[in-house]
DNA sequence: CGCGCGGTTGATCAACCTCAACCCGCGTGG
DNA sequence: CCACGCGGGTTGAGGTTGATCAACCGCGCG
């Protein structure tokens, strides 16, 4: 799937220097849960990269449905798939720290940081192929199958996967306007995969896989026999 | 929307060039209608540059499902989003020539080749906002609202359009995987639009805008009047 | 205590899918 | 020449999934 993740080691170093007659990059900032980092329409002046915490990008439409398009976490950039204005909101869904870039060091980065700019490169090629998994599962997949799909996602991300329990660090609303679903939709299935005995929420924001392969057969696209009659293969 | 046009000008000048010890760009190919670039799956030993034409990419989920997850021209970048393999199937939709660009010279790419990089860093962005404009089409709209947003985003790219007339480069099936929806749900709302008096279908693959502003007001997210003008069926 | 927020649950309904028939244009082969 | 099959598209009937609307729970808080 689906979930822009993933780590750079070294973006400080990189980042915090200076070059040339560009404008440095700023010093981290610290965004506190529910803020906005910016909005769907604003004058784009800065990319940002996360340092750490969740951020949710998402779209508004006119009659008030909107769309999650991705959960970011550590590593990712923000702000940098549009050029003049933000297409996305930007809304912590977990205390942040970011890094800003100034947007005007975006032209020639490749030549005044190469280091950073790779780094960007390969970061921003990850969200796409995210995005495009996301497609995938939006477009093709069931209720049942995009919850099995995020729950997995979900919880490779928080790596902390000791004995297969991880948390939901959003509400079940944002994982219905991620998915394409009602929140009802969202917390009916969950309640049944939980009936089903495939997963334990030991509260509403941490989960713990019990039949992990059942999901993963579904997030794949097979049947997953309701019943005990689990072919084991 | 949603689709991955966009050009760029100076690509042969600055990809036809040799760096360093890093193998060099090849030469440009063809590749006929139908043909496939590449699959899911394959080693991704290079990415390329789309000089012409029109290809589709597209997943393929175990049950046999599939999704578009983009339509791509002049411009696009192919294969980035991946690492290794490539995550998407290629296939060419119209007579198409490429550029192909082997993986190896990615990495550190912006030391050895900035002017490329930039131009790469530009697109695979743009590419990254079409595909969110695509999930937020796919994830929160009707599927009344998805055809009016393809179709004005089709015409907008088939520049071509003396007085609101532009081709249909695809097959209702193709469409329809790039929706999110049954072909014959397409089909449906095809001609329930031409029933409507919005739009008028020259022929299978050629469309002409009768009421554009209704689309547009749809594919907003506003409710189209079904009109005065509904009668006699 | 009352209220609001987030979540769950139930009943109902419609949008969209499924399956099937059918149309049409075209190429092939008898 | 016609019969035939095939691919792509359209149309119809009926079924399911997930949306909608509404009630309700549990909890924290002023």
């Amino acid at each position: 799937m689906c979930i822009a993740g993933g780590r750079i080691h070294d973006l400080q170093g990189a980042g915090s220097k200076t070059f040339g007659a560009t404008a440095p990059t700023l010093s981290a900032q610290h965004v506190s849960t529910h803020d906005h980092l910016f909005f769907e329409g604003d004058a784009r002046d800065r990319i940002y990269i996360v340092e750490s915490g969740w951020v949710k990008l998402y779209r508004t439409l006119i009659d008030g449905q909107r769309q999650i398009v991705g959960f970011a976490n550590s590593g990712s950039i923000l702000g940098i798939e549009s050029d003049g204005h933000y297409s996305n909101s930007c809304e912590a869904i977990t205390d942040v720290i970011i890094r800003p870039i100034p947007a005007i060091r975006i032209n020639g980065i490749c030549k005044n940081d190469p280091a950073l700019a790779d780094q960007i490169l390969r970061q921003i090629a990850r969200q796409l192929g995210a995005a495009q998994s996301q497609l995938a599962t939006i477009g093709a997949q069931s209720a049942e199958q995009k919850l099995a799909t995020f729950l997995l996602s979900i919880a490779d991300l928080c790596e902390v996967n000791h004995d297969r329990e991880f948390d939901l660090p959003m509400r079940r609303g944002d994982m219905a306007e991620f998915l394409g679903l009602r929140l009802e939709t969202v917390s009916r299935k969950m309640t049944e995969f939980q009936r089903r005995g495939w997963i334990k929420l030991t509260s509403l924001y941490h989960c713990r896989f019990l039949q992990r392969h059942v999901l993963e057969q579904l997030a794949q696209g097979g049947e997953a026999d309701t019943g005990v009659a689990l072919r084991a293969c």
